[in-house]
DNA sequence: GACTTGACATGGA
DNA sequence: CTCCATGCCAAGT
């Protein structure tokens, strides 16, 4: 939480609800960011795992898990931790974002 | 301190 | 729907 837009990311985060998924655009545009998405996937990123926070409920526009580089192998668990929450993924590894997408309360 | 990369989004092809 | 190119801002090197 160095400056608002971490919190703001964090809060947001925490508000979908479970079952439900957001996109960074959803997330940054809510901020008052619009276009900075990369910001809040970075933001994430760096304060995924020491926090209490649904950062798998995030993902991009084209409905994937966010999923990089060896992040010590959380890929994965973020996937198991979303079909646990009810969010199947289709044959190509996408979220059905026309069911799951999180409609925030403007 | 400057350049490159990064968990993306959007628009065009 | 997918792929390429561009734009946004900050952190990492």
């Amino acid at each position: 939480m160095k400056n608002k837009f971490d919190s703001k990311v964090y809060n947001l985060v925490a508000l979908i609800p479970l079952g439900k998924v957001a996109t960074y655009g959803q997330i940054a545009d809510l901020l008052g960011a619009y276009g900075c998405a990369r910001q809040v996937g970075w933001s994430l990123r760096r304060l995924n795992l020491p926090s209490s926070i649904p950062w798998y409920r995030v993902i991009n526009a084209k409905g994937e898990i966010s999923m990089s580089i060896s992040r010590n192998g959380t890929d994965w668990i973020q996937r198991d931790l979303l079909t646990k929450e009810g969010i199947l993924l289709d044959d190509s590894f996408k979220i059905k974002l026309r069911d799951y997408k999180w409609d925030p309360n403007i």
